[in-house]
RNA sequence: GCCCGGAUAGCUCAGUUGGUAGAGCAGAGGAUUGAAAAUCCUCGUGUCGGCGGUUCGAUUCCGUCUCCGGGCA
């Protein structure tokens, strides 16, 4: 990293952390500018469930990229990396400092690596081979790209339904193996000169502790009538990304018959406390990470350090 | 008070014709290239309720006690 390069500061850390405290008193002492870094908080509408910041939090600190998808059309991480860049050169531009903050992880991992030259996904190639997979199995499809891909096929696992449809559809969009699409991946570097800082409590029962009282917050400000709305739109179903979101899945699920009230509540706060584990599978191997315990009460004065010597 | 069921992993339960036991869920660790809050992989020692008895050996059979259901009074 060249020290040429304009600064960035990557706020990450899992569900329920108090990433959006830090980053709201950050966004009022700092000369910066708010980029969430979050597949849920994008969606209209969804707002109780994501708990996407409110009216009052955004109009002290702003953030972009919420609110940018209806839920029933599909976002991706290159649409991130695209839209991320864009917004970080303005706020640079602006003489600003970009300061990203979120959970979803693999938008991180993208932004700071690159992705290969894929094609998005096509609507038509993957509902042939959704139903291709419903009709044989994930199994005799994974022995389909091992024909035509062994190398991706030998990465990925026979029963990861989404990597192996995944892989399918891109061989037969461009008629080239994903692997031969890995092979050919441009160098890349994102061109800012990145802090990145994680936080979270240091004992996880702290953070499952958390994670249930905001779940049981959730639903006292109206996260089933949110999800009655969201259903009454007609558009929308258990299959759309949107709806795959923790949480959501399970009040849809609950309100389709498929469990008692109580269900509902133990399912989704076990969902939270799962998410949170794989957010903090990434972090634990992320680079160069100055970790912040977030139940430090000097939390925004240490990170305002870690501001002032970049 | 009596009768019948239960009591085994954090939870729900299976099982051992007597040789100290295993599933699902939870939990933990990991993977992660246009759906990522997604998708997937790996990980199972626990006084088999307590105390006695029979036995080479009892979580299993017998007795008894405790607790939890249900029934009868």
């Amino acid at each position: 990293m060249s020290p040429m390069l304009p600064p960035a500061v990557f706020l990450m850390g899992p569900t329920a952390a108090g990433k959006t405290d830090l980053a709201v008193a950050l966004a009022q002492h700092q000369n910066c500018e708010i980029i969430s870094v979050d597949s849920a908080l994008i969606y209209r509408g969804m707002d109780i469930g994501s708990a996407k910041p409110d009216a009052a939090t955004l109009a002290l600190a702003p953030h972009h990229l919420l609110d940018i998808r209806e839920p029933s059309v599909a976002y991706s991480v290159a649409e991130f990396c695209a839209d991320a860049l864009a917004l970080m050169a303005d706020i640079t531009a602006r003489g600003k400092v970009p300061l990203l903050v979120g959970g979803t992880m693999m938008y991180y991992k993208a932004l700071m690596d690159g992705l290969a030259d894929l094609p998005a996904s096509d609507a038509d190639i993957r509902q042939q081979l959704e139903a291709d997979a419903a009709a044989l199995g994930i199994p005799a499809l994974h022995a389909r790209l091992a024909v035509v891909d062994p190398i991706a096929a030998q990465r990925l696992h026979n029963t990861d339904s989404q990597r192996v449809l995944r892989a399918l559809e891109v061989y037969e969009v461009t008629g080239e193996t994903l692997s031969s699409h890995w092979a050919r991946q441009a160098d890349y570097s994102l061109p800012y000169t990145v802090t990145s800082i994680g936080i979270w409590p240091p004992e996880r029962a702290i953070l499952h502790q958390r994670i249930e009282q905001r779940f049981q917050l959730m639903l006292e400000q109206g996260f089933e009538q949110e999800v009655l709305a969201l259903r009454d739109r007609g558009d929308l179903n258990l299959s759309m990304p949107s709806m795959r979101c923790v949480g959501y899945r399970q009040m849809w699920q609950y309100l389709d018959g498929d469990y008692n009230y109580e269900t509902m509540i133990h399912k989704g706060v076990v969902a939270t406390r799962q998410l949170a584990k794989r957010q903090l599978t990434w972090l634990r191997k992320w680079p160069d990470l100055h970790y912040i315990d977030s139940m430090e009460p000097k939390l925004a004065f240490t990170v305002s350090q870690i501001f002032d010597r970049m």
